[in-house]
DNA sequence: GGCAGGTTGTTGACAGCGCAACGAGTGTCG
DNA sequence: CGACACTCGTTGCGCTGTCAACAACCTGCC
């Protein structure tokens, strides 16, 4: 179990000055407002959310540049439901098509139109300005290593430990 | 503008192997990975949301432990609206109750409950160990460090940076 | 005092996402 | 072949959040 780590927990409330936890508050607030700015940007200057810009950015590098729904939802870190509705509304402007798969008639594919490849384009210049600006430019290249670093490691550690659905662990509720 | 920065950019879309994006893109995977675990958790074994847990820590922070609706807003990295809606199911299970404010008579402040903190220490553990086990646990203190100076750089860079209301601000960039 | 202009919290309308359920299709094993 | 369990994408529903509009209130200036 990870509760005895050396920190002393109180019978209150966590601290807010615990030096690891102040990592972790600052990764929050600095996802937060990152992303929050580089939406606004993409959408005031091309009318796409992040999402979107993703979407259509996985399918620009994807061969044929069409890619299966799925495959799509998973990369874009989206539910299958949502990457349809994504889907609908891409496709609804003009800048994906929807195709049926070949070799299995229950799958869908999204491909990447001229139109959509064009606004991937231009979105593309504010949107690597935007990570250029306000997530590279800030910070220096050790650090941006080290982000890196930790970043795959968290990820490699969630992918090790099954979410809680172990139900042993509930009752304690009472 | 903010076109010249050395980063060569091709006139076709952004290579997926940019050494620099790749930090970019681990930053958002694991942000998006690790909260969604937490959040997991912290529903199935207390019924809370992040964004509850995070209303009612910041409210056990405050003095007297209540808060004005605009302050909590800020601190939950949410709209007023949107604490509004928050305060009011936390409300509804009784974990804080609203008040006028005093001082200020448009003014509405959130206070904590002795249920809401409870409810808050109970939670607090759960969540405590899912930071430490995915967060800090996979991450050397070295990179940890990294990673606060990081996000703090960033959050500054954009403080400064105003979004684009004002075009003119731009082009001393280069 | 009295009024213009900003702030505060709430509400209505709406968008985006996840979950559960569904129809259609696949693959496997007898 | 036929039965079964599974996968795929879509859809209905609910939740949660934002934005715009609003009434109530505060502030500063005349």
């Amino acid at each position: 179990m990870a509760t005895e780590l050396g920190v002393a927990r109180p019978a209150t409330v966590p601290a807010p000055d615990d030096a690891r936890l102040g990592a972790w508050r600052a990764f929050l607030r600095a996802h937060a407002r990152l992303l929050r700015r580089l939406d606004e940007e993409l959408q005031a200057e091309h009318g796409l959310s992040l999402a979107e810009y993703d979407a259509l950015l996985q399918l620009a590098h994807a061969p044929e540049r069409r890619l299966r729904m799925s495959v799509l939802a998973e990369r874009v870190l989206l539910s299958r439901s949502g990457i349809t509705r994504l889907v609908d509304r891409l496709e609804g402007s003009g800048m994906v098509a929807r195709s049926a798969c070949v070799t299995d008639a229950r799958g869908a594919e999204a491909s990447l139109t001229t139109a959509g490849l064009d606004r991937l384009r231009a979105a593309s210049r504010t949107h690597l300005d935007g990570v250029e600006r306000y997530f590279i430019a800030p910070v220096s290249d050790d650090d941006r290593a080290a982000v890196e670093r930790a970043a795959n490691g968290i990820i490699d550690g969630l992918g090790r430990g099954a979410p809680a659905l172990d139900a042993s662990c509930l009752p304690e509720g009472g």
